[in-house]
DNA sequence: GGTTCTCTGCCGC
DNA sequence: GCGGCAGAGAACC
């Protein structure tokens, strides 16, 4: 339930991001998720301290990114193979009956379901307007699955439209809208947290570097290339600045806390002028 | 339902 | 900065 505590960034040193990285394509090239004791081993760390170390740098647990790992896998691999089955046993599953027991943990909804495209799935929205102005919230199973920002409401729903094209979407929905509330709230006034459960999709890439994004404290900024050297792949800031700019979480996810080196804002998806005010905003009165 | 593994808090060097 | 233990809970078989 609570999405207010991502990991503190500690100060991570460049030998240790490299190490970390590597236990990363450890993971990532293995069939099976490997042991956290294994990898520990490999990278000469205690298993404790290797555990420690990973999640400072990617936010995630060895565990968590290995499954997330597996979950890219099976997710490419329903596109390409013949059946479910097949998918989910190329992807590390040891069988397709826990997969199930598991529900749809890992896709949100059942393989079938997303082979489909996403078909049959609802997703509940509500528009609204706050300081920043037009803003839309939606709602998977899971949790809240996209904030935007723009000027006009229209835009913003074919922006939904054009994230979740499969999906059924879902206006009007009078107990949402009092949850809209709340994130509305929380984006004019970023301190006080979101307490809604996010359903955060992406690659195992992109959700390393969302997990970045919100471990950099509010009120504080970080550019794209000190956010690549945190996640251990120092020339990577390209591809930091992409997943950056993939962010469908407006604020809960605070791409907005990205900017160049020398100062400037560089860009954002929703508009300079709304990155500018929430920086602003941060800064401002609950800054301590 | 037992076993193994992960995760975290805390402490010591 | 790193290693280690204890205990809770999750995952696995």
């Amino acid at each position: 339930m609570s999405d207010s505590s991502p990991p503190a960034s500690a100060r991570i040193s460049p030998s240790q991001a490299e190490r970390i990285a590597e236990a990363c394509r450890l993971i990532a090239d293995a069939e099976r998720p490997p042991r956290l004791d294994d990898l520990a081993a490999t990278l000469g760390l205690s298993p404790w301290h290797f555990h420690r170390l990973f999640k400072a740098v990617t936010g995630l647990t060895p565990h968590a990114y290995a499954r997330a790992r597996q979950a890219e896998r099976l997710r490419i691999g329903l596109r390409s193979s013949a059946s479910v089955t097949d998918a989910l046993h190329e992807a590390g599953y040891s069988s397709s009956s826990r997969f199930y027991e598991q529900g749809d943990a890992v896709l949100g909804m059942t393989p079938t379901a997303w082979r489909a495209g996403g078909a049959e799935v609802d997703i509940r929205f509500a528009l609204g307007e706050c300081a920043l102005g037009a803003i839309l919230v939606a709602e998977s199973a899971r949790g809240i699955c996209a904030i935007l920002l723009g000027d006009d409401a229209e835009a913003l729903l074919r922006e939904l439209q054009e994230l979740f094209p499969q999906a059924e979407l879902v206006g009007d929905d009078a107990a949402f809208a009092a949850r809209v509330a709340r994130v509305i709230g929380f984006i004019e006034q970023p301190a006080i947290g979101l307490d809604l459960p996010l359903d955060i999709r992406g690659t195992v890439f992109q959700q390393r570097v969302w997990a970045a994004l919100r471990a950099i404290p509010s009120g504080s900024t970080c550019s794209y290339s000190e956010l690549a050297e945190r996640l251990g792949m120092p020339r990577a800031s390209r591809a930091v600045a992409s997943a950056c700019a993939a962010n469908k979480l407006a604020v809960a996810i605070p791409c907005h806390r990205v900017i160049r080196q020398d100062g400037s804002l560089s860009g954002y998806r929703w508009g300079l002028a709304r990155k500018q005010a929430l920086l602003d905003a941060e800064r401002g009165p609950q800054a301590t």
